[in-house]
RNA sequence: GGGCCGGUAGCUCAGUCGGUAGAGCAGGGGACUUUUAAUCCCAAGGUCGCAGGUUCGAUCCCUGCCCGGCCCA
């Protein structure tokens, strides 16, 4: 016999649970119902067999009298599809009352555990499918995140933005400090990176007049893993025309906030052992007055190494004073943002793709959102002059040059864009990832990224 | 990259002052008409991460390596 190919008309258990909340106990209603799902309990008294239905959707107590169903042939972890009435059993518990029950797909390999499931991490990233059909939280947490995702959308969708796709293979990389992955194509016989961040084809799209766009994208950099980073990682980059830095912040806390909502029912998270109100507006604070309230700013290179050894800090590796007032902030100022917080107005060392301030040319308008000590959005009023933008990267050629590998390593057809005119644009980068671990409270970033990239095993 | 912790049955874990290992659940066989971590009986299940070393003897002690976690850089 051939396993069945379909189990149509079904319902989901959720729904057949709700149906039986009116019945008394023992009663059955006089509807029939059609539920498929895994068996993840199973009762055996005989002539009376109790199984554990689970769906996405839910849990249910399958009643299968074996005067109606015959034989019950069913394993722990078998998929089976049931006919029968919702019900409640002696006890109270919601059931269906199984007039016929159908093995849809049978398991081969034993299920771990069914009361501890699988809670070694290595096993759960590596077979996520154990973790996902063993526990509920971890499905709860994958529907969540796609959610999330689906409330981006909805957002940008409705506020005009159109999504596009642009090159996960580009012949340069660049929008990010960032090693890249190399590799290789055989066509065209010259080396890709996979891309670091969308944001320099995002802009030329700019440049082509469409106006407002986004991308939900998958990045790449080759780095090693920690609790906020992973080599694979997803963002959603928008650009919006005839916008600066300060529509993007009221843009990045409404649509955080809306998306909370949307997800999770409310702003309040837990997240890392702080209790986290992501409700707008949130706090603001000017990258400079930050450090020098730990009193580690200073413009002079020499001033700012000695203020940083002196605090304790180890800058033997910092070759440019970029590089330490970048450790300076990641230091002391940024695990020190509980709620969440915009640092605005960034050295303009730091920041290749913004323009200048009004009130000072080395500060450039741009701003990072962080929650938890945890950076999750970088946005600019994005540098649409293409001369100032060949300076820039001339700039970063020099810090190279200084030692910093992860300087950008420029785009002359970018400039070239640039030069056929750019309209003034803010533009931003949100970490999905990092969004979602907040959301869901999961302090790990392999925990919201279904299959995370593992060494082989050996 | 550094420090600490871990890897024993399919899963969750125990254990061996160094003498070739146990439990619960799952899987196999059987009993049971209101259970819900059901219960009861029977049988079965292992390269103790890998490789060396010490030892009469190593899963246990030592060294190296692999894989993972946490913290730090």
């Amino acid at each position: 016999m051939t396993a069945p190919k379909h189990f149509r008309d079904r319902v989901e258990i959720a729904s057949v649970r709700a149906e039986t909340e009116s019945l008394d106990n023992g009663a059955a209603a006089a509807a029939k119902r059609r539920v498929a799902g895994r068996v993840l309990g199973r009762r055996d008294m005989g002539k009376l067999v109790f199984l554990d239905l689970v769906d996405r959707s839910g849990r249910i107590q399958l009643l299968c009298h074996t005067a109606k169903t015959g034989e019950v042939d069913v394993h722990l972890g078998d998929i089976v599809g049931a006919a029968g009435s919702p019900s409640k059993s002696k006890r109270g518990e919601p059931s269906v009352d199984v007039d016929a029950i159908e093995i849809l797909a049978r398991i081969r390999t034993p299920l771990p555990d069914t009361f501890h499931g699988v809670t070694d991490t290595e096993a759960r990233y590596r077979r996520r499918y154990l973790d996902l059909l063993m526990n509920e939280e971890s499905r709860r947490d994958a529907i969540l995140r796609a959610r999330m995702v689906t409330a981006i959308r909805g957002y940008l969708d409705a506020e005009g933005f159109i999504e596009v796709e642009t090159p996960i293979l580009q012949p340069r990389y660049g929008g990010g400090f960032a090693e890249p992955f190399v590799t290789r194509s055989n066509l065209l016989d010259q080396d890709l990176y996979l891309r670091i961040a969308d944001e320099l084809y995002l802009k030329r799209l700019i440049v082509g007049g469409l106006e407002k766009v986004y991308e939900l994208s998958k990045d790449f950099r080759n780095e090693s893993y920690s609790y906020k980073h992973s080599p694979e990682f997803t963002q959603v980059e928008w650009y919006e025309a005839y916008a600066d830095y300060t529509d993007t912040m009221a843009r990045c806390e409404t649509l955080v906030d809306q998306v909370a909502r949307a997800t999770i029912g409310g702003t309040r998270t837990t997240f890392r052992g702080h209790e986290l109100d992501l409700a707008k507006p949130w706090a603001r604070v000017k990258f400079v007055d930050a450090l020098e309230e730990h009193g580690v700013w200073s413009r002079d290179e020499e001033e700012l190494r000695a203020k940083l050894a002196g605090a304790g800090v180890d800058i033997s590796k910092d070759r440019t004073w970029g590089q330490l007032v970048d450790h300076a902030y990641a230091h002391f100022v940024e695990p020190g943002l509980i709620q969440p917080t915009i640092v605005y107005d960034w050295p303009i060392e730091l920041s290749p793709f913004a323009r200048t301030t009004d009130y000072d040319a080395s500060v450039v308008e741009r701003f990072e959102a962080v929650v938890a000590g945890m950076e999750f959005a970088n946005a600019f009023s994005e540098l649409n002059d293409s001369e100032e933008q060949e300076q820039r990267f001339a700039a970063q050629a020099d810090e190279r040059e200084a030692g910093d590998a992860e300087a950008e390593p420029g785009d002359p057809d970018y400039v070239e864009a640039m030069a056929y005119g750019m309209a003034p644009n803010s533009g931003i980068g949100i970490g999905i990832d990092r969004l979602a671990m907040v959301l869901l409270g999961r302090d790990a970033i392999r925990d919201v990224i279904l299959f995370p990239l593992l060494r082989e095993k050996g």
